[in-house]
DNA sequence: ATGCTAACTTTGCAATGCTCAGATTGGGGA
DNA sequence: TCCCCAATCTGAGCATTGCAAAGTTAGCAT
C-alpha cells in the first residue's frame, strides 16, 4: 500500500524480500543496498532506517534461511522417518534456494553476533537431531550427538560441493539430489 | 630486489604473498587490491597489469591453496594408509589456512573459469580418490567412486562447519581437528 | 492543535575496482 | 653497441557502493 508515499509502509520486510528475490535469480552476486532501495522506489540510504548495516540485513535474511528450512524438514519428517527423506530435504532446500543457502553458511553471517540467528539455526539442528534420535534410540547420548554431527557435515558437505559445482560429471555418475541424499543417508545409518 | 625501482621485480608473486598474508591474518576481510599495491609500494592501478581483475587475482591464490593442500595430503599418506590421518591432514589445513580454504571453496571461485584452477583440484581430489583405492581395494568401481565422494563430502562439510564456528560446545564434548577427523574416517570406514 | 518520534530525503565522504592514456625501463634484435 | 618496443608501472578519473549526519515529513498520542 502507499504506492507512492512518503513512507512505504513496510519497507522493512519488502527489502527481506527484495534481497531474497536479488539471491534466487542471481546467487552469485551479492545484493547492494542502493540498488534495493532504487528498486523499492525508496532513496539510497532509507534501508539504513532499518538496517543499521547491511551486514544486518543479510543476518535477517539468512534467519529467514533458517526458518524455511526446518519447515522443510519438518514437513519431510511428517510422513516418514526415513533419514534420507530428510537428507533429500535439505539438499533439495540448497538446490532451490542456492542464494540463500550460502548466505546461511557464509562466512560473514556469524552465529555468535545474532541471538536470533542462533536460535533458529539451532531449531533447525535441533530437528535433525530428534531424527537420529529416533532412528538410533539405543544409542548412548555421546553416539548420537557424533552421529548427528556427522549426519549434519555428510549432508551440508555434499549440498555445498553441489552447490558450488565441485561434482564434476565423472566423479559420480549419478548426480541428482536424490542420490547424494541416498548416500548421505547411506553413510549414516553405517553400524553403531 | 629492486626496492625503489620503477619496475618492482616481480610484482606477481609479490602480490600473491602479500594477499595470503593478508587472508592469513584477517580469514574474515577480503583482500582490497588497492591496499596491497599501496603496501607494496606501488601504484594503485599496477596489479591490473598482472591481473585483469581481482577475481583472476583470487582464483590465482586459490590456485596455490590446491597446490599446498595436495602437497599436505601427499605428506599424510606418506606413512600410514590410515584414511584418519589423512582427514586429519585436510581438516588441519582447513584450520591453519582459514581464509584461503575459505577462498578454494567460495561462491566466486569458479571452477568452469580457470583450467589450472581445474586441475590443481582435481589433484587433490585424485589423491583422496586413491587412498580410498588403497582402502578398499575390493570395491567395484562405481562403489569407491561413491566412497569417494562421501570421503570428501564428510571431510569438506565438518571442516566448514568447524571453520565458519558453526560446531557449538554442547554439538559435540570434543571438538578437536583430531577427533572430528576420526569421526569422518569413521563414518567413510564403514559397512562395505 | 501540538508536539514527539519513527521513517525518509539530501548531501556528502571514503573506499574500492577498473579503464584509459601516457611515462618509464630493460632486454632482445639490428 | 644502439635502439626500439613491449611489458610494466603511474596518474587521473569514473562508477559503484556502504554509511554517517542533518534536515524533512507524517502519523499518532496527548
Amino acid at each position: 500500500m502507499n504506492e507512492g508515499a512518503y513512507h512505504h509502509g513496510d519497507l522493512r520486510s519488502a527489502l527481506l524480500d527484495a534481497a531474497e528475490d536479488d539471491l534466487q535469480r542471481s546467487p552469485d552476486a551479492v545484493p547492494s543496498i542502493r540498488a534495493l532501495a532504487s528498486r523499492l522506489g525508496v532513496s539510497a540510504t532509507a534501508p539504513h532506517a532499518h538496517f543499521r548495516t547491511k551486514s544486518d540485513l543479510m543476518t535477517a535474511l539468512a534467519v529467514r534461511g533458517f526458518e524455511r528450512l526446518s519447515l522443510k524438514l519438518v514437513a519431510a519428517r511428517h510422513g516418514t522417518e526415513d533419514l534420507a527423506e530428510l537428507a533429500e530435504a535439505y539438499m533439495t532446500f540448497a538446490e532451490e534456494n542456492l542464494g540463500l543457502y550460502r548466505l546461511m553458511f557464509a562466512t560473514g553471517t556469524r552465529l555468535e553476533d545474532d541471538e536470533e540467528l542462533r536460535h533458529v539455526s539451532r531449531t533447525a539442528y535441533d530437528l535433525l537431531r530428534k531424527a537420529i534420535e529416533t532412528a538410533f534410540p539405543s544409542a548412548t547420548e555421546s553416539e548420537q550427538k557424533k552421529r548427528t554431527l556427522a549426519a549434519w557435515g555428510v549432508v551440508h558437505g555434499l549440498a555445498s560441493l553441489a552447490a558450488e559445482g565441485r561434482i564434476s560429471a565423472d566423479t559420480l555418475d549419478d548426480r541428482s539430489t536424490r542420490h547424494l541424499a541416498q548416500l548421505a543417508a547411506e553413510l549414516v545409518g553405517g553400524r553403531p
